[in-house]
DNA sequence: TATGAATGAGAGTTCATTCAT
DNA sequence: GATGAATGAACTCTCATTCAT
């Protein structure tokens, strides 16, 4: 008798995210059933009620995890740059690569925030609360070095440089991910720091 | 016969749009009932059902309305324009007067990651479709004519610019548009134009 | 084209009433399902909670109304006596002329060992409060008059009092209700008033 | 080998039983669930499924244990006495002294018990049958030796007896018996023999 | 014996949709 | 066209019961 097989309690844990995960990214959280959810689990309906308090808890235990995860590969990412180059660069790397790991989170995520009631997509957004100001004090103390440009709001050139990040690294993802990586990355940061117009007689 | 405050057809169809948009933004779509949006209309449940097929028609349908507003006055904006740099001026610019314009509808919709999501039943797609087609069309042009950079994929660019549009204009719209429209837009067409970092010695 | 046998909201209300006392005096309150009370009242599950919130409303809903019956009935039957001893006669006949009218409840109540236990989340207690009340009230006019023997705490007394007159009434009701009305409210009220043994010397 | 803390398996029963009664008497039957049970006795939830096959069963088994502790008690008093009188005090102070031993058992008993369904309620019922049945004898034998009157059909007697003997324990009981045990005793018992009310010209 | 993780039938409740008026 | 009472399928969540350890 081989106990190599036995699923340890932490496992179920995460294969029912995982399912979840699944089922939500395929139909939708709202549409989903928690049958559907245990189907895929392979384990009883009950059970998912054994880990998690409700459904909602389930969708939002899933979201921590995963912003988590991103979160961690971002401080991972910034730490090993010294200058505010190299941490812009590090933090949109990791962003792409996340989105590479994490395909169908991030799809499910992009897909489904809007349709949430706005208590479950603040809870939601809570988690990335953590990467915008990380992304902000990055920009700032760009700008206090003079490296980047006084002419911008910090802020709002947070949420463009996310914003650009997010939308390029979804094109990426759903039209397959065929381009390298670290070229489309290259790409963002480029047109972030040096813009894409010739210059015109403005 | 006093036909005076009868209401038209067409009248009575926007009123339920309108509820609609403002019931969903509160509570997001499928956590509100037909009833609340009957409510808000000041109409009974059963009216929706002569103006609209079901629940999802109303919201593709309350997409659609919008979405066909926001293509118009992008066509109109770039319309007056006469070179690369006026469109996408022009383009950005109209983005955010919509987003003025349709406060409430925006933020619903914003929710979603910009307009990024190929969701809702593919129908809400068809709409943005449009714009990012006419938005690829520009950046092409501008290509074309050398005055958009070749180092980028036309693709990524114009998914990074949308992405950024949508993210600023978001942010601006959630802190309660205390800056200038113009300024605002006129810095993203900055950012996008020239980037903002100083020149590193790469 | 007759209208007659149009149900009225009201009727439905109590057609939905009755069927919820027959399926719980039957099965039993939390054994009782919404659907056996849908299927016995000829309706749809749903059309339950048009009338009422919950089940547990269903319930107190039904209990409310057959008390204030009972309440309504006491009142009348004991406006109509002038004495003490009159009121109580009144009081205990008026409990078996309900008992006769309403048995079905009356069976599912009164497995509660008369109508003492204060419990169904305090809404019954308040209908048989009143009822309790009442017959103190009685009792305490009886003492002071000097009707009532001074040997009696008057609550224990209205305990009493009320406590055998349910007895009696479910045992009689439970086998068929074949002696009259009127006889067993008398040796009611005869041994409350006299007691049954005979003198021995004490 | 410690032994000494060994729980034999009557304790554990008994412990279980205790626990049952204690949750059932705070939350009610259908309310309670095994495992605050469990919980309660200190148990596994499965271990209790070694002592009773069901919840139902937990319950009667829970009431026949008790049951018997009252008949017991019954028996012994009124075979001390050796006339009707002497039977029939006896028989009522048993009551009372079962009510005191057994207070929560007795609060459990009858606010639980119209909540039940009529099987589970009939079979706590025949409990009492024996009950019932003795206290109906000493009547009857009241009647046939000329001490009880003839005026008053013995079952309704025996009901009527029973019935304020409940309702009082249960108001001296659920009131916090403050009174003593024999001088309410004793009041039922005069109250049975004498009634309570002063001659008025009948 | 004892455990408690797992089960899955079953319950109460909601709500999009219909249709007689 | 307009209504809103009625419907009933479908959902989430509970919990008595089992059984491998």
């Amino acid at each position: 008798m081989d106990g190599t097989y036995q699923v340890s309690p932490a496992d179920k844990r995460q294969a029912i995210l995982e399912a979840a995960q699944h089922v939500f990214a395929e139909s939708g959280f709202h549409t989903s059933t928690m049958d559907a959810v245990a189907d895929a689990a392979g384990v009883a309906k009950g059970t998912i009620y054994l880990y998690f308090k409700s459904k909602n808890e389930l969708l939002t235990d899933l979201m921590d995890d995963r912003t988590n995860k991103l979160t961690q590969m971002l401080v991972e990412g910034v730490e090993t740059a010294s200058d505010v180059h190299g941490k812009l660069k590090a933090l949109i790397a990791a962003h792409f690569d996340f989105y590479a790991r994490e395909r169908e989170f991030m799809l499910l995520l992009s897909r489904q925030l809007g349709l949430l009631s706005p208590e479950l997509a603040a809870r939601v957004v809570q988690g990335t609360t953590f990467l915008t100001n990380m992304t902000q004090s990055i920009i700032e103390e760009g700008v206090s070095l003079g490296v980047v440009s006084r002419d911008f709001d910090p802020v709002r050139l947070t949420y463009a440089l996310l914003g650009m990040v997010h939308a390029v690294a979804y094109q990426w993802l759903a039209s397959g991910m065929r381009a390298e990586v670290a070229d489309v990355a290259d790409q963002v940061y480029m047109l972030f720091a040096s813009g894409v117009l010739h210059t015109e007689a403005q």
